[in-house]
DNA sequence: CGGCTACTTGAACGCGGTCAAACCGGGTGG
DNA sequence: CCACCCGGTTTGACCGCGTTCAAGTAGCCG
């Protein structure tokens, strides 16, 4: 697998699982699909599986591109940081998601894991060869790009132009439809701290919690603690969000 | 050529004119040049060339994404609006790039002439025929993706973190690299309006005009006219743009 | 010349950021 | 078991920046 050393802090070690693709969890939503089923065993040659603990890194900024990801369980976060220490978190990526392609030779941006995550590893040569013998691959692969560029464009309205409490509610949608949370399912996990939602909404934490409070008190939401939450009033929250759909 | 009808209002009307892909300004920028050169008369069987004036609609937000555009002369917009009218300019598009690629079956963007511009219209069936016969030309695509997504995450940055003098900096910096306009040129373009700055760099209209008047008093650039830009200082502008490189 | 649009400039306001303190749950050690 | 600490979250008070509102200016066309 990786040539390439791992990054040095013992608590954010990455260890490495044995890879079982037959009992992939996310099989069926992964980058994988897009291959010939017989093709498991190529991949299980230019694929290794590895844990994260929380906070742990993928990639770091200024690293060289050498490896892509599909996030099979857990959740990680794509951070860009600058030298003052203002942060935007691009993304939060979940099981099912492939992050790491870009388009530049040098990382911009670190890959860290939120939770305790398992992510499934490309070397860029293997992602290479794929996407040589198998355009199904290559043509998956820019699907998703597709989508995640529809994204982004989504994050660049919200970050202009929206105020704080319709971030907070239109984060909330799009975690809810990222995680693919029934809509009749009150419950919304937050794995990540107020810290994160903050540089992912262009806000502080300051407003985040202030946010948070207001739906509360407008009997929008439910917080049984800091990390989960119940919507109460599904029509009011996207009524919130409703500029993003 | 297109089956789906053309945006109603004269006065953006778009007008047909013949293909000339020997000719073309951008060959060898445009996802074209990754097709094998005799294929160009299959190009010119699935594309077709037409002129927009000035605010000209190529496409609107609703409508099914029937089409895909490689821009080979002019700047459009794409405009994402919101029902109460907040605007995001998600991107200016100049020649040489492609854009109208989606994730969704309809529209979520409007894309509109900022200046005069000649597109090449390339029909969905036919960017489907391309994919699937040159695998260079999806190829080509997903690396235009990925580099149209690091420019998102770029502008999210931007959006979530910078002040208006910053923004507005980096603005200029890129959109001369864009243009692959010479380090030691001075001068920029800026075809669009300061409503359409203000709406890709998430300010008002004031705002910018204030920054560009603060740069101008900081000798940082000259302002012949409000289309105009020459770069007194690179340095000073790079440093205020020094966020996003 | 008048009327229009786009841009610039000025003055006042208010939202979200900043700074500071309180709160809260979990973990450790006495 | 309690005291203490620590990081993360919440709440409060104040302030400054960018928006809002309004006026003024410049260029363009009939």
């Amino acid at each position: 697998m990786s040539s390439q050393p791992l990054p040095r802090c013992r608590q954010h070690a990455r260890t490495v699982v044995p890879l079982d693709c037959a009992r992939c969890a996310v099989r069926d939503l992964a980058v994988c699909s897009s291959l010939p089923s017989p093709e498991a065993d190529a991949l299980e040659r230019l694929v290794s599986s590895i844990e994260l603990q929380p906070n742990g890194e993928l990639a770091r900024a200024g690293q060289p591109c050498r490896h892509a990801y599909s996030v099979t369980a857990g959740m990680l976060r794509v951070v860009r940081t600058l030298a003052d220490a203002r942060r935007q978190v691009v993304a939060f990526v979940t099981p099912g998601h492939f992050v790491g392609l870009s388009g530049h030779q040098v990382h911009r941006y670190a890959i860290e894991a939120v939770t305790a995550s398992r992510v499934c590893v490309f070397g860029i040569e293997g992602i290479d060869e794929l996407r040589r013998r198998f355009p199904s691959f290559e043509h998956t692969l820019l699907e998703r790009a597709c989508r995640d560029l529809d994204d982004a464009h989504d994050s660049m309205l919200l970050l202009a132009r929206l105020s704080p409490l319709e971030r907070l509610a239109s984060f909330l949608v799009r975690l809810r439809q990222q995680l693919r949370i029934r809509a009749d399912d009150p419950c919304v996990a937050l794995p990540m701290g107020r810290g994160d939602i903050a540089d992912h909404l262009g806000l502080t934490v300051e407003t985040v919690s202030r946010s948070f409070t207001r739906l509360r008190e407008q009997g929008v939401i439910a917080l049984p603690d800091p990390h989960r939450v119940e919507i109460l009033d599904h029509a009011a929250l996207e009524g919130l969000a409703s500029a993003l759909h």
